[in-house]
DNA sequence: ATATCATTTTGTACTGAGTACAATTTTATT
DNA sequence: AATAAAATTGTACTCAGTACAAAATGATAT
């Protein structure tokens, strides 16, 4: 079969038009943010954000990092990942997974979930905007 | 069909008992937070713990509370539940179950879970030590 | 181009849940 | 009653995240 690779860029066009789709005029902070977020699948932190995008932007505050996040957030861009540790990580695929958050190596791991058999008859009439699930426990290699 | 009718009773016994069967030497601290998690199933946080307690303790310091809280997780006596809220709330229910946290009013509801269904392969030779399902939304009484 | 307005970014001070730890009090043991 | 162990308290501290006003950058009008 003949046919093209269909190559994944993360040129700046991508990464404007991506921005733009999500209702978010784009700016270098949150290109570079979004850039990073997309090649560095790690679940960062906002300091792991903070340092990377720094490498390139000297005068990056914190504060532009957690205004970049807050807005990300909003545009349902990223989603917040709460492990239980101080610090929130964040995740730029934000469809339906699960974590694995390693109480030893602080990794935290995607999983599929096909489908969680809830009684719903007690939400009946709720809401349900986010459904997040969580395992915590040892990962292989720190076993 | 003639029977006894076992109520189930939280007089100081029925809590030392409940202590000592988790592996925590009773205090008068300690059985005054157990007997209001059992009496208060709200999913409490520190602060609604320490006012509650300090009503019949007035000696009481927050530390204690973190204290008793932290013996308490360790022993398996309570979970955390970490809505994404900064405050952590605590659940003498250890079973897996879900949390519904309502952005609006922040009472967070429990529903039963029949089962979560997810490929295992990624999660091959981890050990898993927490299942932890939350949803997020408007629960039925603020929409 | 220049001025004017809007948005983005920065720096600094602040917040508050949770922690560290030594001093004190209470409880158990000799 | 004296001693040792455990529980509790008070205080100072940490630090991720927030508030907010000043500064810088970008967009629009004249
Ligand atoms: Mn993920
Ligand atoms: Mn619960
Ligand atoms: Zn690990
Ligand atoms: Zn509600």
């Amino acid at each position: 079969m003949e046919g093209k690779t269909i190559e994944k860029s993360f040129d700046t066009q991508y990464l404007k038009d991506y921005l733009i789709d999500h209702g978010v005029k784009p700016s270098t902070i949150r290109i570079k943010v979004l850039e990073y977020l997309l090649k560095n699948r790690i679940h960062p932190t906002a300091e792991d954000i903070y340092n990377a995008v720094y490498e390139d932007i000297p005068t990056l505050s914190k504060t532009s990092v957690y205004n970049t996040i807050d807005l990300f957030l909003e545009k349902n861009i990223i989603q917040i990942i709460n492990t239980g540790n101080k610090e929130s990580r964040y995740d730029i695929d934000t469809s339906i997974h699960g974590h694995f958050s390693c109480n030893i190596c602080n990794r935290v791991f995607d999983f599929d979930i096909d489908s969680i058999e809830y009684d719903k008859s007690i939400l009946d009439g709720f809401i349900i905007n986010e459904q997040k699930v969580l395992f915590k426990g040892i990962c292989n290699s720190c076993k």
